[in-house]
DNA sequence: TATTTTTAGTGAAACGGTTCACTGAAACGG
DNA sequence: CCGTTTCAGTGAACCGTTTCACTAAAAATA
């Protein structure tokens, strides 16, 4: 085995011909050299083991035919799904993904700079829950560099943009639980606690606002003094559905049944409802929204919405691609997502039936 | 802002210098440019908003400061501290990571090729799960390209390796239950059911093994007839705890505590013994080995032996990085970690005190 | 002052591909 | 048979850095 690699010269030398047919039948230009030299060549190229420097080939052509992809919070078991979307569609065009994972807006901008270093030839920005301000993808627009952000609360029409239906799922969430035949529902929110992290602040929003539109529209009493503040975690879910079971446990008309709007509250809800003694689903039935691995292994395994993280992956990496092939969109691209309702125990469906 | 990024070349023409000396200025090569000139350099590349390709660098030094970590299985959420443990290390000494991620043989030839094609200058390979044949890393070894492989069931001292101490995991998992006073102890274990995954079987005896060493090193029952298949699944775990519960009612002597050699099963297990009305810690203790996120949001959070995983990704990046910096290593390494006891309620420590 | 050493800086050859502009020969059309 | 087109193939410039070998002037040494 040669220590260095082989090199187009190499092969040509061998081969007896010019380096540039050597590079055009590796290349696959048809029709420009004869079969016989063709074959020649190959045959060099096999023999000395020939393994193309993809990095001299992106300096000669100026692409890297890589994407930056750019996720914060790596932890979070979103950021698979979403590469395997992105991944599926670049593949096929050949193109590679290049991952960089960060916390904050620091780190962002130096993950860019260090990919754009790196020449790749666009980006995927993908923000799970931090809210970063947007100058330097400002700047990256002013550079002319594609990309594309997905579930970023930017100024609407600004960027390429890809979102999920966080309303439509606390509709749908809530909805559910109506159509099982439940009137009063109650809800463990993010909304009442202020949190620091803005686009956590906004989903969280949204996904009440979707728990009230349901309830609304279906003529249920409205429910407002069924809010618990959840905060987002899983101690806040827990100390929550405390406070649910004891407010219950003094009213006359208890709920039924309980948005709750993420999936790490559900866990900690469940565990609360678990030492108070309740029985999910027959005591009170439970949705929620985030369809993490453990989801299903719950006990009992939730009722929930899953986020179309593939696709959005899949639409993400087109985007980009058109930009990459015809050029900047002449207006940006906004997409919204719908969310996937996968029905487990803990919303009780199977008891009804 | 330029289209087209500044180049050395620009920045030398605006300062009225010469290319290399632009080179020099920029990579900070003390004493070799008066102040004077320096400065004007530093001004006219701040100037044009000057920023270096790393692509033409790497094709000029032969090197791209850029290391492979190959990763079987990126679902599983023990790749994520890999990954930080390896950044760690790497970052001190100006290195990347580029991520491929692989599930069978040949996408992990794939992408060795891909990213020696891309010019990597070296590998960090960590399988979760699978076990691989090593004929390519022999090929890797033979073209002399730098390597580290962790968690892989190769012959002993060929490659540098990382391995983690199952067996001894095993037996601290028991042990703990010893101490704690249980004198019978079940275990769901991989080892009867055989698994087309060599590795997983591997770790799996090795697992079981530490069972046995911990009960015979105690003096207590060997246990044979409490051993239960679990095929390393939650499905399995949760048939093994029903078919160890059906036992145990039906026993004169049942088990106080079982010893669960992986985490899945262990959940799995935890649906079983609650639907069978068992409480855990009280009526039977468990351990486990892995420590996922959600470990400790099971009802109750799981006792557990956590992989060392991200000092696993530290070790590997030093390995790799000596290789780099002095040469390949006159004999190969071979690094046992061991797990680390997380003790949580379903052990029934704090029971105890 | 004559000689050596240091300083400050330079031009050009790599690195390994791609691709443009070009050529000589063969094939073709009338 | 002559002019034109196609075919098969080539040499060299270029992509943006690094780095080697070199120089002219200045500084240090004797």
């Amino acid at each position: 085995m040669a220590r260095k690699p082989a090199t187009l010269r190499d092969i040509a030398k061998l081969a007896g011909v010019g380096v540039s047919t050597v590079s055009y039948v590796l290349n696959g230009d048809e029709g420009r050299v004869s079969p016989g030299t063709k074959e020649q060549i190959l045959a060099a190229a096999r023999e000395l083991n020939y393994r193309p420097n993809a990095i001299a080939r992106s300096m000669a052509k100026q692409k890297t035919a890589t994407i930056g992809l750019i996720i914060t919070e790596l932890q979070n078991p979103l950021f698979v799904p979403v590469t395997e979307g992105v991944e599926e569609v670049l593949r096929l065009e050949g193109y590679h993904i290049v991952l960089a994972s960060t916390y904050d807006l620091q780190s962002e901008i130096n993950a860019i700079e260090l990919l754009r270093a790196q020449q790749v030839d666009g980006f995927i920005l993908m923000s799970l829950s931090v809210h970063l301000p947007s100058d330097h993808l400002a700047q990256l627009d002013a550079d002319d560099v594609p990309f594309v952000v997905i579930n970023r609360d930017l100024e609407a029409g600004l960027f390429n943009q890809i979102h999920f239906d966080d309303r439509g799922a606390g509709r749908t969430a809530t909805q559910h639980l109506i159509d099982l035949g439940h009137r009063r529902i109650a809800t463990i929110s993010g909304v009442r606690e202020s949190t620091a992290e803005y686009d956590r602040r906004r989903s969280a929003i949204e996904r009440h606002q979707g728990w009230q539109d349901a309830l609304e529209s279906s003529g249920s009493p409205s429910g407002e003094d069924w809010v618990f503040a959840g905060n987002y975690t899983y101690e806040g879910g827990y100390r929550a559905a405390q406070q649910l079971v004891a407010q219950a446990r003094n009213s006359p008309q208890p709920p039924t049944g309980v948005f709750i709007a993420s999936d790490m509250m559900a866990i900690g809800a469940l565990r609360g409802f678990f030492e108070a003694g309740l029985r999910i689903p027959q005591d009170l039935a439970v949705t929620t929204i985030g369809d993490p691995p453990y989801a299903a292994y719950t006990i009992p395994p939730l009722t929930t919405l899953s986020l179309p993280v593939v696709e959005a992956g899949r639409v993400a990496a087109r985007l980009l691609i058109d930009w990459l092939k015809f050029g900047k969109p002449a207006q940006s691209q906004q997409v919204l997502l719908d969310f996937e309702l996968i029905i487990r125990a803990s919303c009780g469906a199977s008891l009804k039936t």
